[in-house]
RNA sequence: GCGGAUGUAGCUCAGUUGGUUAGAGCGCUGGUUUGUGGUACCAGAUGUCGUGAGUUCGAGUCUCAUCUUCCGCCCCA
């Protein structure tokens, strides 16, 4: 009779929690969600599914790997036309550009929804994962004040869910963009994403791409020189200009930088590090560049990132819309925590009180105790089917509920030490 | 998509030069303990050895194919 069973299993790469995983994550968001909207972002969300058209506005990169969406019932030829978000930023162009008469500017929002890339995922990279995004728009022009507060208030986020190891990479593009032209490189932009892999492949292979691109060994040595400047506080102006290349842009960028990093370090404690290498991948970026590193750990990879962006909904509407935001890798960051043990699971449930049913207990009373309770805000759970009262402390322990309530006589156990003692459901509180 | 590995109980893994009934720890179930869990002790259950074919008297072990997962590249949170 019995068919052969289909195996129970998850496309790899797409995530999914056990309960304790899920309480984790929650709570994180939970705290997210508070420290933007103390600022004053309120929340959005868009659509999981947008045009291709909209989704390949900024980066007609079609190298990037990007679910696309069909109907079973499409006809044969039709062309995909729309696709899964890539990220966060580009649907909240479209929404900023399409809403634009309705929102209220400079307009702040966050949105933690998930997105989806077709990548090979390994630890920290998955093909579906929750992003937590805060941007600031504006209409013609967005203050520089603006580029030192989203990365204040995304590490401010990183560090009450627990990230309290981190450093705020922070670059702008102009300075790197800059210093190229000053040199007479054309090809700025691939020049430009090359140098930004200095730390992952090295010096000698950034030396090897770049005279693959066909610079010279001046503009090479030049380039790996500024790419090398890593600093802590403001002194990367002056390496800069050690260099000796004049250029408007550079002057600008590092004038913006400047400015950004002394009103971000008044701001916020977590500490910064300029690197000239930091481009990021996104090519909608047009300045300040950031990305959130755990220290201290294996880990590599960024758990967040983001910058400014002047022309993102440029293709979408005539309107100047500048923005400046970051994003955080909820998913990532949760994932490599457990990972690496820097995290741990806890409870099971969001239960505080198991009312366990003793042998003779009266249901309605026990109903009535968890009621009193709840109505205080204590999350309450009834055991009303009875059976062994080994089995019924088993299954709080098991989900590691903190307190049992023994309503017969008002005891209350508490689970860790074991400590029982009467009370009285109207004012008893758990211990924090 | 390309390159390199992996695959044995729910989990982490052992399994000698192919040899008969495939193991450990953890977890799970039950008991010691008729109102008290988590510790301890005792007992127990569990596997088409990823899948399919081939070599062989005999395959978890060898060959081929296929799938899966993992690690790089690409890309990036």
């Amino acid at each position: 009779m019995s068919a052969q069973l289909i195996k129970p299993a998850t496309i790899t790469g797409f995530p999914e929690y056990l309960p304790e995983e899920r309480i984790l994550e929650q709570q994180m968001l939970d705290k997210i969600r508070a420290v933007f909207e103390s600022h004053g972002f309120c929340s959005i969300e868009t659509p999981v599914v947008e045009k291709l058209e909209v989704l390949l506005s900024k980066s007609a990169d079609t190298n990037k790997e990007m679910y696309v969406l069909g109907r079973l019932q499409a006809e044969e030829k039709e062309e995909a036309k729309m696709g899964l978000r890539y990220d966060l930023t580009v649907p909240f162009a479209r929404y900023v550009a399409q809403h634009e008469n309705d929102l209220v500017f400079p307009f702040k929002r966050y949105q933690m929804q998930p997105c989806w890339r077709g990548e090979r995922p390994k630890l920290g990279r998955y093909r579906q994962f929750t992003q937590c995004d805060v941007d600031i728009v504006a209409r013609e022009k967005l203050a520089l004040e603006y580029d030192a507060l989203i990365p204040a208030v995304v590490c401010e986020a990183w560090q009450k869910i627990g990230f309290e190891n981190i450093v705020l990479q922070i670059s702008n593009r102009k300075i790197l963009a800059g210093f190229a032209e000053g040199l007479g490189i054309e090809k700025v932009g691939d020049t430009l994403r090359i140098l930004d892999k200095l730390k992952k492949i090295g010096s000698d292979g950034v030396r090897e791409m770049l005279t693959e691109l066909n610079l010279s060994t001046k503009q090479i040595d030049a380039c790996l020189k500024i790419a090398e400047i890593n600093t802590t506080d403001l002194s990367f102006a002056d390496k800069v200009h050690a260099l000796g290349v004049q250029n408007e842009t550079l002057e600008l960028g590092l004038n913006e930088l400047t400015e950004c990093v002394k009103l971000y370090a008044s701001l916020c404690k977590v500490p910064y590090c300029v690197d000239m290498s930091l481009v990021r991948g996104f090519d909608y970026y047009t300045g300040t560049t950031y990305e959130v590193q755990l220290v201290g750990t294996d880990f590599a990879d960024s758990i967040g990132g983001g910058g400014r962006y002047d022309n993102l909904a440029s293709t979408m509407t005539k309107s100047k819309l500048p923005g400046v935001g970051m994003s955080m890798g909820i998913s990532r960051a949760l994932g490599v925590a457990l990972k690496l043990g820097l995290m741990t699971t806890g409870a099971k449930s969001p239960t505080e009180v198991l009312v366990v049913n003793v042998e003779g207990a009266d249901k309605t009373k026990m109903l009535d105790v968890a009621e009193k309770l709840r109505m205080r805000g204590i999350k309450t759970e009834v055991y009303l089917e009875g059976g062994k009262l080994a089995k019924q402390l088993k299954y709080a322990n098991d989900k590691k509920i903190p307190y049992v309530w023994f309503d017969i006589d008002n005891m209350v156990k508490n689970m860790e030490t074991g400590d029982q003692q009467v009370a009285d459901p109207n004012s008893w509180l758990p211990q924090k």
